[in-house]
DNA sequence: GACGCTCTACCTACTAGAAGGTAGTCACTA
DNA sequence: TAGTGACTACCTTCTAGTAGGTAGAGCGTC
């Protein structure tokens, strides 16, 4: 944060791409200097190593993805919405294949061999981004829009998953469109019909 | 295929746990000379190229997955305890770390940045799994044991991407379990219940 | 307002080591 | 005796990272 200088942002924001394209040990300095037209020792004056580099783009991915799911809760009162909101955003990015994956989810899948510092990182979007949909699985399942057939906190680790899963098969088939419909399946799984004993089962899944 | 040395096996078996580490820029020669304990040199006599050692890995994973496939399909009529013994497999695999990751979804997170060849390969992996899931789906669904709210296929894909998903955060976590709490919340809402309109529903989501 | 000081952003030129890969050799075995 | 599987000894290219320098902006002060 804090007013970091536009070629910072440029390299942060190319080595972002470089990352959702090809994970930690995809890209070098030099793919970066030559996208963000400087030279490779520049980038080093802004991010002395590529751990700290990284470091910066993840933390900073990670206070970004806060603030917009926290504006996202303040904006939105319905949880469905706010979740198909959520899923809208990832199809949107996918299909214009601007940011066609989630950059902890990639460095996630490489985490055995990424360095501690990076790694805290990705752990920690994880457990946020969990503890959010698991707040709105709950507030869905009072408003008993939302059927929980597992407690929220595990419903809302199978929406992650799914989620994830659902970019990676995108990019395994080479088919935007892929994602939303597996993520249109999940959710219509989950939405509540107008049902008689609606009260009964929130209060068998609710913790 | 085709008896390999035991040599070459053991350097496809090497570089498939540091392909499920690291993914296909995450690991070298040197990594796998040092394991297997041979030098750089002789593994370029068994595959001349990085691309060949990966094609081959991938080819033969293919091959071995097709056939437990088709062989579990031939041992275990009963469809949805086929899906029960696939996740059962992945879960012995994650608890005790011997492969806790599935080396084509590792390789298809990188999909834009690996050689053509093996790109074909991982997608040929996914579109047979993916099959290979739709028919036990729609198996399932015919003898009323399986209840599916959308098309087979998707519902195949939706199963699909919960795996690998769950996967991801079985490792983010840090924690083996979580797989198997995410995979068996998407299996028990996928249990029909012992419901009267059984037939109904099977007639309405069958292609 | 010219002088010097410091800081920022970038540069050229370099390094050590790791990467994938090649050439040629040797010993064992079918 | 031809083939296999390993070796040593290289090569080239790429990697992250360093050393040292330059141009210019900002700022105080004589």
């Amino acid at each position: 944060m804090a007013n970091l200088s536009t070629t910072a942002d440029d390299i942060l924001t190319c080595a972002r791409a470089l990352i959702v394209a090809g994970g930690y040990n995809g890209f070098s300095y030099a793919d970066i200097a030559e996208v963000v037209g400087i030279r490779k020792a520049s980038i080093h004056h802004h991010f002395p190593s590529k751990v700290d580099l990284v470091r910066t783009l993840v933390a900073r991915y990670r206070e970004d993805t806060k603030a917009a799911l926290a504006d996202l809760a303040l904006q939105v009162s319905d949880p469905l919405e706010q979740l198909r909101r959520y899923v809208g955003y990832w199809e949107a990015c996918i299909a214009d294949a601007t940011a066609p994956f989630c950059v902890c989810a990639l460095l996630a899948s490489q985490l055995p061999v990424l360095p501690g510092e990076i790694a805290l990182e990705v752990r920690a979007h994880f457990r946020a981004l969990s503890d959010w949909l698991a707040t709105a699985m709950e507030s869905g399942a009072r408003t008993g829009e939302i059927r929980l057939t597992s407690p929220p906190h595990v419903e809302a680790d199978a929406f992650m998953a799914t989620v994830h899963g659902a970019m990676l098969s995108a990019r395994a088939y080479g088919d935007p469109k892929i994602f939303g419909v597996v993520i249109g399946a999940h959710m219509e799984r989950m939405i509540a019909p107008p049902s008689r004993n609606a009260k009964k089962e929130r209060r068998e899944h609710l913790s």
